[in-house]
DNA sequence: ATGGCGATTTATAACGATATAAACGCAGTC
DNA sequence: GACTGCGTTTATATCGTTATAAATCGCCAT
């Protein structure tokens, strides 16, 4: 149906033309299928949300007409009276460089809300201003019916805010608040441990570790995956001083480089991005150490990119964008009605 | 300010607590502010307008009240009354899994839209859908104030159906229509000329250039700059056959891989994205061929990705972020009121 | 006929903001 | 004292939707 119809439709439905400017295209509302059936605004709406009060010839009558013209509420109208948004918003932190890793969970997001009424706002967060502004904002002003953030923190102040105020919302990795919650999060520990025996089996004589900053809950996980492994096997290791995965890739391959140039320097190395594992590969590289003998590498994969790098790297894979699609389908079912909290959980295994 | 002391502030404000229940927050509005400061709404309406018939010293009054309740206007109620939504919308289609992209434009994109009361929504579009329908959809239903789209065809039917509609947009890249329009675009032509002329200095003997799907005006100007350029010095070359950058990056190692092989193979490749030049990379290793001596190579960089990458590639930089920036804000001027097209448009240089 | 009942439809008010036109108070003028 | 004009404030209506209560209808029992 194109617009040139749909115009023709609202025209012949309104039997007045007062104050209607000709060739002007109005956009059809309850009124203009009230017009058209002779029916009140109030039933054409009760028809349409399909009321059992109303007579089902009726109900039939108002969705044909609606269809035929195209209507389509007005989300503007709903929410002032419902206080429904029909929003989901997704707080992002805009200086985040990590590769496509909001573009993977975008991907897994819009997939869940397709074919609902709901929209994905990206809220920015700037890191200028505390992390929980965004929230209590989002709150405070009925900004969204659900909110989605990621880098949970151990006690982390917005899961706090939102859990006493009974608000929908799904974050990306775990707390270690008493009080369970709903997350979607990746088996980090699961993630370090498994790469640190890999790295093992293949030869590695000591290993090291490039964590998250501290202060994120997942850099916990790896770290105690990490610990596991190396203490079950009494292999040397350590831990990346004075550069976390969210360093400048630059300072992390400067580190390494360094790193490399010492005595007793690891030869396994295991990196939660793809960034921070090029740059091991560049350190190595730029000293001459062939990847794969004198150093080896297991990185986590969370696109197609390490595909194409060689020589071929161990990696394994992180599903960002089943971990949107997660995290969506989850908040809205948060949304739909009070859910008990296990089954807003959801652990992507290793 | 804290929550609770809001609370008090909008409980003092009302006069008699009739059905309000101890301790429910309730959302300021103008009803509140008026009855604060014992004026009519509309009079506070007018007043945070800033509208020269309200007295300055009232105006004073009613921001001071609104500021001390933290009074922020119903973004619902505001779009209902005035038809504006205060939304700008990115039409993105989440199968394209083009590293980073979207994330380097949303960056840019919500720093220009910070501190204003536009809200950045993200509007996916479903390849299995024509390209044109979220544009009619959200101009039929006013969904947004302005839309900003990528990968702009030479008669693109969105360009032309937002022109004709005189609805406020900016896209990305340029249409071949006769009619100017607002875009923000890189310099391709620049880009491969550029590239292929480094390569030839370099010493290649024989270039060949991975192509954007034809569909896409950029993969024109690329082409464009790519002939200019070994048209002058005479140059032996060759496009890319089969493969695009928008194929599996599989697909382009093995299209590579398999034209390495063969007799009279280009020695010099150009890139116009970072997972095809990692795949031209690869194609190499996997040929025992060395890069910068047997094979060069020239790509196109828009993240900090082949900092990392070894042996190091000659890049040339583009700045999605800054694309973002520039979109976000030439659009917001658009909205603001008529201007003439060419200060819409916007060539990143090379 | 009268009342009552179930099934269906409708009128009214409200959500929170703003555009429009009207009203108000107060000066100065005739 | 009535009139005009100015600066300021306010009442009213409206955007499109929905929750609530009220109204209408036919039909059956009284």
């Amino acid at each position: 149906m194109s617009l040139e119809d749909l115009e023709d439709e609202g025209r012949r439905a309104k039997p007045e033309p007062v104050t209607e400017r000709a060739g002007a295209y109005t956009k059809p509302t309850l009124k203009t299928i009230a017009e058209m059936t002779g029916l009140a605004v109030t039933t054409v709406s009760r028809a349409l949300a399909d009321a059992p009060q109303i007579a089902l010839e009726t109900r039939l009558r108002v969705r044909q007409a609606a269809e035929q013209i195209g209507y389509l509420p007005d989300r503007a109208a709903q929410r002032l009276r419902t206080g429904r948004t029909n929003v989901i918003s997704l707080i992002l932190d805009p200086h985040e460089e990590i590769l496509g890793y909001a573009t993977s969970m975008i991907r897994g997001l819009t997939e869940a809300l397709r074919r609902t009424p709901y929209h994905l706002v990206v809220t920015p967060h700037f890191s200028d201003t505390p992390q929980i502004d965004p929230v209590r904002h989002i709150m405070r002003n009925r900004m969204a019916d659900g909110i989605i953030f990621t880098r949970t923190e151990p006690s982390d102040p917005r899961v706090k805010l939102l859990m006493e105020n009974n608000f929908p919302f799904i974050c990306h990795g775990r707390t270690e608040l008493a009080t369970a919650h709903p997350y979607v999060d990746y088996d980090n520990y699961g993630f370090a441990y498994q790469a640190a025996r890999k790295l093992i089996d293949a030869g590695a004589k000591k290993l090291s570790i490039i964590l998250p900053p501290e202060r994120f809950t997942f850099a916990h996980h790896m770290r105690h995956g990490f610990m596991t492994a190396v203490r079950e096997e009494g292999i040397g290791f350590e831990i990346a001083r004075g550069v976390t995965l969210d360093s400048k890739s630059d300072d992390i391959r400067d580190y390494l480089y360094h790193r490399m140039g010492e005595p007793e320097c690891p030869d396994g190395f295991i990196c939660g991005g793809e960034v921070s594992a090029l740059a091991v590969m560049a350190a190595a590289y730029d000293h001459g150490l062939a990847l794969g003998k004198d150093v080896r590498l297991v990185a986590k994969q969370t696109s197609g990119l390490f595909d194409q790098v060689r020589p071929r790297v161990e990696t394994i894979y992180e599903d960002l964008s089943e971990a949107g699609l997660l995290m969506g389908r989850l908040l809205l079912k948060r949304i739909a009605g009070p859910v008990p909290v296990h089954e807003l959980q959801a652990l992507q295994t290793v």
